[in-house]
DNA sequence: TCCATATTTCAACGAATATGGAAATGATAG
DNA sequence: CTATCATTTCCATATTCGTTGAAATATGGA
């Protein structure tokens, strides 16, 4: 992963609200969620949650797709694995001290456990 | 970790030369090196270079101490390691998926490796 | 077609950020 | 004490960020 990318990804972690975001959609599962359902969730603005999802998709943590007149939207986490792996890189002079993939989600998640 | 901690580590990771210099320091391992040093290496003026330490060490990344008319500057392991748990924490919806201690950097470490 | 729903786009605003120059502080040597 | 070195503080500036309100777009149903 180029530093770059890191740095956006990073930058796009680094918000109250986009964490929030991101996490919901990490326990989403790979399936995702619409926007409508993360803005009721999360209490936000459906333009403010479309300015956060905008970024966190140009950082790659998260991807779109249409269904119907919902927008769905999941987190993306091959690049979540890619940006740890970045992280504890050079964490220990170069010995590898993290496995190579460090969350693997199962395919099916229907509910967010309380 | 609490959460706003994470937002602002994370903040304090997603600059450019911020990045550069945690990521020297954490090359440099937990005796550090002095300020001077690594506004060398990355080519920062002093002055920037003192506000980008002051986020890291905000964010509790980053510790220093005095050595004479040197400040030596640290990165804290630790702390990364709760940044890097609490981003895998609900990766696997509650499963554990990474391990505990994540980054074990020997105590002695001179020279970062070219 | 007309309407309601779901989401995005646009323009604007105050707040925070990154950087630069000049001056100030703390520590050591002579 | 004075000079010098290492770093910080202060002030100014241009840029970016997060949020809001209003309007636009896309989809599906009657």
């Amino acid at each position: 992963m180029e530093k770059i990318n890191v740095v956006a990804a990073l930058a796009a972690l680094a918000q109250d609200n986009r964490l929030d975001v991101f996490r919901l959609l990490v326990q989403a599962g790979p399936e995702g969620m619409p926007a409508g359902a993360v803005a009721e969730a999360l209490d936000l603005a459906p333009n403010t949650l479309t300015f956060h999802f905008d970024r966190l998709r140009t950082a790659g943590l998260v991807s779109v797709r249409r269904d119907g007149r919902s927008m769905i939207y999941a987190a993306q986490f091959e690049k979540m694995n890619e940006l740890l792996r970045f992280l504890t890189e050079n964490c220990c002079g170069g010995a590898p001290c993290a496995p190579a993939a460090i969350c693997k989600p199962s395919r099916k998640r229907a509910k967010v456990p309380a």
